[in-house]
This record gives C-alpha cells, structure tokens and sequence, in this order.
DNA sequence: CGGCGACA
DNA sequence: TGTCGCCGG
C-alpha cells in the first residue's frame, strides 16, 4: 500500500480541456499497471492477441493518448529506473499479494465465481520488460516522449515540474508530492461513472488536482515537515509507518514538535528507521538530467502496422480513432491560421 | 479503461 | 440525448 496523503490533501476537480497545451509527466509504471489491471475480459483475464500476447496495456495506452492528444495535452511518461534497496520489504509484500492472489483466482474460475475472478485476476497482474518495450514502441510511434528515470520515476516526474519542463505530473499515488512536485493530477482520463465492483452502485471519476503550495499552506507544515509526517504514516521505504499512527495523528504530531526526533511518542520505534535515508529519498532524489523534452507527430502507419499487423487490432478501430485525432489536430490548426493568417 | 451499439 | 452494459484482443 502506498503513501495514504489523501486525508491530508485537499483535490481540486479539473477539466481535461484545463490542461490543454500543457506538458503532463505521466509516471508510465502506473498508468500501465492500472491498464493491466483494469482492461480485462469477462473472466477476468486480461486482453491478448491470438499469439497469447497480453495487449491490455496497448489498448489502454493507445485510446487514453488519443484522448488526451485530442484535448491539446502534452503526455510524456517517465518510467522508472533502478529499484532503492529499502524498497525491497515493500516489493516482496506486493509479490506475496499476487502470489494470493492467483490462487484465489484460479479457484474462483474452477468454481465459476466470475466475479470474484475478476477481482482477484486484477491482482495478479505482471508488469514485464516487454511489456516496457511494446510502450515505448507505441508511444514513440504516436509521437509521445518518454523519459528514462534513473531511480524512481515519481521522482523524475516531480523533477520534471520543478524544472517547468512539465506543468504536472499524473499518478494515482501521493509519492509525487512528496517529492515535490508543483502538482499532481490523479484521474488522469475522461471523467465517467465506473461501477464498484461486486456492487450495483456507480461512483463518478473525475481528474483532480492538487497543488504542492496548496498542500503546505493547508496543512501549515514546510516540505521537509511533509516528508516526515510521510514517514509516520507509511511509505514504500517504510512500509506500515509507525504503529497506531494514521495520516491525522501524523499531522499533528508533526505540527506540535517540529519534526521526527522530536516527536516523544515514537522515540523507540524511530531507532527502528532509517528516516534520515528516508528523507533523502524524497529531498535529494537522483533526477534524470534533461534540458528539453521533444513532441513528435503521429505516425499512422507506424501505429497501424504495430498494433493491428503485429498486435492484432481492429484496423477499423484503430484507424478511426486515429481519423478522429487528426481531424482534432486540424481543427486545431485551422483555427490558429484565422489568428496567425 | 474507453468505445460503441442497444434502448428509452 | 442520455444511460447502460458488453466487447475489445
């Protein structure tokens, strides 16, 4: 489980439109993980091609593009680098999850509760090296950058904002702002209602922002008081945070002493974490070194020949949404000409 | 997730 | 025109 910010943070709702001719760093693990998890069949496996090629994440990748192209919106995805070694305890917890996971789906499936196979088939899912490769391909063919991050790709895309090479960045996790990023969108997608799972019930998702400043003149507390509170509540580098310590107590104790080793309540468990490696993490992280960032145009061929030659896509599909972009892109172009001549 | 057809 | 639910690969 990531870092639980939400309590803390105040969201505010956006337009995709509000982010036109904006630059968005997009953290590209995951937005490919939660495609993984979300686009998937009936019995809960997810989409593949007639050579057993899992194509989830192309799909998901290549209409939310279109989509955000067709708003204007400047995507570049950063995907991670090397793993920080105290990130290891939270890796092993997440592969123990799937490894459960999988059992329960495959007994699900055997006794025909497509339901929960659906449920559990969402946590089982693999993100592999091809998996990175067949998105940078796609992304490259569509004209859509990518950055390599040499360490964490939050921190990268926080990095990214701080730079103004970005306006925000997108991810469904707080680590972000942690790291410092100016601000954060989650929801990154067209607004809509998704069913809650097992329930007949709807929930409306829609793209919310939250600004760093916002978040320290809210909560009263500088960066580094931010990042302690973040230690006290759990991060991936520590994962659990301290015991019967959630996000509020974490505030305030944070606020009343100033910061970690000055907080009486947590003296013993404190000698227990490296929070000190833990602040640096997020205070001097290792950015990838860029001084610009290069949009390209769509490749139609490219992207036909990739995703219905090789990957077994609807040439119908793909090709309309593909007309339906550039017609965008030249409406776009049409109406700049009547300012420009 | 996002598109699209079915249906009101 | 808007909502619902299934299909995509």
């Amino acid at each position: 489980m990531g870092l639980d910010l939400k309590p803390l943070v105040t969201a505010q709702p956006i337009k995709l439109a509000e982010l036109s001719g904006k630059v968005v760093a997009i953290d590209a693990f995951n937005a490919i993980y939660q495609f993984l998890a979300t686009i998937r069949g009936p019995t809960g496996e997810p989409l593949m091609n007639g050579k057993g090629e899992i194509t989830s994440h192309l799909s998901g990748l290549f209409y939310r593009n279109v989509n955000l192209l067709v708003e204007n919106i400047k995507p570049v995805y950063v995907f991670d680098g090397k793993m920080h070694a105290l990130k290891t305890q939270e890796v092993e917890r997440r592969q123990q999850v799937k490894q459960e996971a999988m059992k329960q789906y495959s007994q699900a499936l055997e006794e025909g509760r497509m339901e929960d196979a659906v449920k559990y088939g969402k946590r089982t899912s693999v993100l592999t090296e091809s998996m990175v490769e067949e998105s940078k391909r796609l992304l490259a063919a569509l004209g859509i950058p990518h950055v390599q991050a040499p360490a964490d790709g939050e921190a990268a895309a926080a990095h990214l904002t701080k730079a103004d090479l970005a306006y925000a960045a997108a991810s469904q996790d707080y680590d972000s702002i942690l790291f410092g990023a100016k601000r954060l969108v989650r929801n990154l997608a067209v607004s809509g209602r998704r069913k809650v799972p097992n329930r007949n019930a709807y929930v409306d998702v829609e793209p919310e922002m939250i600004e760093h400043d916002n978040v320290l003149k809210e909560t009263g507390l500088s960066h580094e008081q931010l990042v302690d509170v973040g230690i006290l509540i759990g991060t991936d580098f520590n994962p659990g945070g301290f015991s019967g310590i959630g996000p509020k107590t974490a505030l305030k104790l944070i606020k009343e002493s100033g910061k970690l080793e000055n907080v009486a309540k947590v003296k013993d468990q404190l000698q227990e974490v490296p929070y000190q490696e833990i602040r640096d993490i997020f205070l001097k992280p290792e950015v990838p070194k860029i001084d610009r960032i290069d949009f390209g145009a769509v490749d139609r061929e490219k992207v036909l020949d990739y995703l219905c030659v090789q990957k077994s896509f609807s040439t119908d599909r793909v090709a309309g949404t593909l007309d339906r972009l550039q017609k965008a892109q030249d409406s776009r172009s049409q109406s700049l000409e009547k300012w420009f001549g």
